[in-house]
DNA sequence: TGACATTAGTTCTAACTAGAACTATTATGG
DNA sequence: CCATAATAGTTCTAGTTAGAACTAATGTCA
């Protein structure tokens, strides 16, 4: 079975989102993991670093730099959790929330012309291939 | 239509992928783009940085770094291109040649367990779903 | 042929990246 | 209760990343 083809195609189609995502952000201010860490704590009660860096996918060394960033942009802040002097809470700022409603929407917008590409159906068939091949692999580690 | 779903999981599958791949990559102490550039020289003739570029998808800013660092360790060499003077064709030295010899099959072996939990109609299955979602970001763009 | 645009590759910058080592705190088993 | 293990987050390092500005060489077209 070779895999190669396979491989090259979900590295240039990640590469394709990236890209297409990336200039979106980029006139809001932001990086990529910028927008992702705001999205994620959008409309959401704060969260610790480690449920930010699993639902983000950020990993926590990196984790630590983005919000560093936030915080300097008044964006986020970081508060003692009270159940666990170990771990803190991250919040929007009154601004962070008026950004993330900002650009939530505009971001949806930014895909429609893609969404508008594609069926109901399509997007399940993609999104249950992209499962599938995610699951031979972790099945793996 | 929400590509929500499928967006999070082209990330995630990405990301399984990169780190499954790097995981094997790193104990032949090279970085995944330095691993990209061998095999993509590997039995081939020699190339120009740009067109080294279109086929790993590297970009020539991050090119010239990566390629810095194979340069430094002997793996590859930069040969003035007698057809072009603004360029250069990329060669892989007996070292780097060597090296490609015995990493690629290494390489394909980490993946055997993957492939074999994937028929072909499936892998092409993934392939052309793949396939369509890139197309439809890259019709927007 | 000469002005101008294009192209190849490098350099620069700000940021992200994973992983490993580290600190501080909490959990656990005897 | 105490030694030890586990966990949360930071710091550190080497490398990658995209994009923009830059240099040098080539192509174009009038």
């Amino acid at each position: 079975m070779n895999l190669l083809p396979l491989i090259r195609e979900l590295v240039r189609t990640y590469q394709a989102f990236e890209s297409y995502s990336a200039a979106h952000v980029r006139t809001m201010n932001l990086t990529p993991p910028q927008f992702d860490v705001i999205v994620t704590l959008g409309n959401q009660p704060p969260m610790t670093c480690k449920t930010l860096g699993e639902k983000t996918l950020i990993t926590k060394g990196t984790l630590t730099g983005v919000l560093d960033r936030l915080e300097a942009k008044s964006l986020i802040t970081r508060v003692a959790n009270e159940e666990d002097g170990r771990s803190q809470k991250i919040t929007l700022t009154t601004e962070g929330d008026a950004l993330f409603q900002k650009i939530f929407p505009s971001h949806k917008q930014h895909f429609e012309p893609v969404a508008a590409r594609l069926d109901a159906q399509e997007v399940e068939q993609i999104t249950q291939s992209l499962k599938k091949f995610r699951t031979a692999i972790q099945d793996c580690t």
